[in-house]
DNA sequence: TGCAAATGTAACACGTAATATTACACGATA
DNA sequence: TATCGTGTAATATTACGTGTTACATTTGCA
């Protein structure tokens, strides 16, 4: 299938754009209610910093999905970049015997 | 569906046993192959350090599958850790109004 | 037996990142 | 005006991935 040169979504877009904004709610007031620091959740939703496997759970207890959901959305981010920087024409090869 | 206790197998225990020991290769080729230090790759394999998305794009590469097969072993590692962590009844729920 | 390779591991150093805390400035609104 | 929400910076802590170096042990083979 065709590659997608598009980086994903940052989850911070994601939890702003369809959860914070979509219920109407503050940035103080998901802090609070996730027990995180007011200053590190802005970080997140302004996409300067990531979801860690924590966050995701109280993302998820909040929200009503799943860990999973959330720790998708970061791994896939931070697979697109890491992509960036990898040279995989310098990586052996083993193959089965 | 019924929750298993069981913590899932670090991806290290995956490398080693399904890769590593299945190709007959040694960790001191495969940290050449990668182009890591060998002392890493130990630590990963030992269960004493964790994959990187980086580490995830090479394994992929030397070893023919999905960088996101070693990152979901990864991310279910810590999640299922730090599910420990958290005390989900302090999180507030956000419900759709 | 003896040597070389493979291995496990420790001790550093470095960069990055999540997090808490504190503080400051700005805009909107009651 | 006063309060609230927000963005952001600075600092400190903790954790971790990674490289480098070094040392001891084990293992396989000549």
């Amino acid at each position: 299938m065709l590659k997608r040169n598009l980086p994903p979504s940052h989850p911070g877009e994601i939890l702003r754009e369809m959860f914070i904004k979509e219920l109407n709610l503050t940035i103080t007031e998901v802090a609070e209610g996730l027990g995180v620091a007011r200053a590190n959740l802005s970080a997140i939703v302004n996409e300067r910093a990531g979801i860690s496997p924590e966050l995701a759970i109280k993302l998820s207890e909040a929200f009503g999905n799943t860990a999973q959901f959330w720790i998708n959305l970061q791994k896939n981010y931070e697979l697109w970049h890491a992509e960036k920087k990898v040279d995989r024409k310098g990586i052996r090869h083993f193959a089965a015997a």
